[in-house]
DNA sequence: GTGAAAGCGCTAACAC
DNA sequence: GTGTTAGCGCTTTCAC
């Protein structure tokens, strides 16, 4: 700030060489004498020269910077996606801006602007809303990955995102397996990834003959969710064996409910979620679960990223990732 | 990218006026007239014209932005300390660049690089260890304030903590109130934040009387680390009747040990941890704890940046928070 | 291999 | 009020 950071100019003069030739030590050493280049770092050490990067990136018309916004940075699998984003990100060369997103839609368009602004090359969104501000990035203004949002195909936008209707599935399957006829499933709302775990729910339920047993109850992609959807359920003269849950923090508000109502998991009833969030794997939770590929969801976001950053005019990819099951300690097999 | 974005220059000449007058304009509409004014915006607009933040930062030497390392983004506390910080940040019309350390300290130290070549205007790091890049941060190349880095103080830097001392004595007060008097303590590891919590924990005990009772098992801020070092207490002769652990991941592991040891907790042994994790709320875990105010440790943070940016002259500022006792269901009076 | 000069998009005096 | 003119720090032809 205040003793303004020394410039290319500076090392230039105490080099006793021109701007140009520091610039092009800087960026192609081998293409200087050996004897300038070593006279050269020594004044960048000496003067403590950082390269500038407002500069740079307005001489160079690119910021070697990729956006990437959070929207539910409280949700503990951003933090595995983030780091899935960033490893993959950091490897090509490229750094990340991270922002978090907010209820507020004003303030996220906002974010999404500032990172524009900031000539990002690419922008990863993270979440399950789609952000206000994302209209801009759409109408081709910046190449846009959207990570677990399903509809984004439709946005002619690339997407990353795991298989929402199959692993509801597999969910229903497991429990099936189990013995389990008369499973419950607490929502995430009405968005469209709570949506698609929902359809699968259904269809996994029909395609059992259990239609008749079908029984969604109203929840929130949070613990607090799924502690009311299960107590909702558990009021419910179905006698649920199993619960089914949007996802792994209801999951653990579910268990909660459940505990409350004194009764057991898995002894009296079971209980799934989805996600798969390290959180879950905790000893004293050992959640069972849906397990999405969290990181390498990161990771290949990064590449779809950088691959149409290359070029631009490629058709948007979806991938599609399948999930997994992971079976720990909240289910079990039917006791009665 | 591609079709190169429309540019000031752009909007003046279809406004018919001159650079200057648009960039006037954007930034003090009141000493333009109405007339232009409106026809200036309404070029901007039908052009999508977005101000190009590397051409504004370099021509005003300054970025309004503020660089945030975080280095441990799968602590959930880690996104409480966050929001804090980014909500007071944002309400002074700065921004955020948010980077994530890592175990390695060379990537650690080019993130930091990263930030100070984008010239950040400040520095926040929120994490227990001290970051390779920090020195240049310290050189009083870039204001800087240290989240929950206690020794902060001798390096000249600005801090946040809370007073880890103190909190940790709280909780074996709790402890000792319920009658509990076998208290072991799960440590942290050795950075200087689970010392210190170390060494409140002896403190309190030697105020106790208790000193013969002194028993720490190693350990570490993880889940793991609780799961390991707890089995290590109830592995010896002690027979503790409470467990202080040193962070609330750690104590979730210590949940799990206890549960797998065939003990009940609270009933058989009591358990208390640190920090205030969002996650130890949920009701399936209950866990009492010593909270830090998370939020307001990060606003404070911003607020204590912003000053320094303000007048670097001033002289570092540390506030350490006083943490507070939050009894859940993990803890309760000794039985026997 | 090296230097001079122009320009990236924007701001900030300074004149008109 | 409004336009002109210099830069901000760096990259990049293009001659030498």
């Amino acid at each position: 700030m205040a003793p303004s950071r020394p410039t290319i100019k500076d090392v230039a003069a105490r080099a006793g060489v021109s701007k140009s030739l520091v610039s092009l030590a800087m960026r192609a050493p081998d293409r200087v004498s050996p004897a300038r280049l070593t006279s050269i770092r020594a004044a960048a050490d000496a003067l403590g020269y950082r390269p500038n990067a407002a500069a740079r990136n307005l001489a160079d018309r690119r910021s070697f910077t990729i956006g990437v916004l959070v929207q539910d940075l409280h949700n503990p699998i951003s933090a595995e996606v983030i780091a899935g984003v960033q490893r993959q990100v950091r490897a090509s060369g490229y750094h990340t801006m991270l922002v978090t997103g907010s209820a507020d839609a004003d303030l996220e368009r906002g974010e999404i602007e500032k990172l524009l602004e900031f000539q990002v090359e690419g922008l990863i969104i993270i979440g399950h809303r789609m952000p206000a501000g994302a209209r801009a990035a759409i109408d081709g203004e910046c190449p846009t990955v959207i990570i677990s949002r399903a509809e984004a195909g439709i946005m002619g936008l690339d997407s990353i995102s795991n298989d929402d209707v199959s692993g509801a599935r597999m969910a229903v399957n497991h429990l099936y397996d189990l013995g389990h006829r008369r499973i419950a499933h607490i929502t995430g709302g009405s968005n469209q990834v709570a949506l698609l775990r929902r359809t699968g729910y259904e269809a996994a339920m029909n395609s059992h003959g259990l239609t008749a047993n079908i029984a969604c109850y109203e929840g929130a992609f949070t613990d607090e969710g799924g502690y009311r959807g299960t107590h909702l359920a558990l009021a419910s003269p179905n006698e649920h064996s199993a619960i089914f849950v949007a996802n792994d923090l209801a999951a653990v508000g579910a268990l909660a409910a459940i505990a409350e109502n004194g009764r057991r998991v898995p002894e009296d009833v079971s209980v799934i979620g989805y996600d798969g969030m390290a959180l879950g794997a905790l000893r004293s939770i050992g959640l069972t679960t849906i397990a999405q590929p969290l990181a390498s969801m990161g990771a290949d976001a990064a590449d779809l990223l950088l691959q149409r950053i290359g070029d631009p005019s490629r058709p948007p990819g979806h991938v599609n990732l399948e999930p997994r099951l992971i079976t720990r300690n909240t289910t079990s097999a039917v006791s009665r």
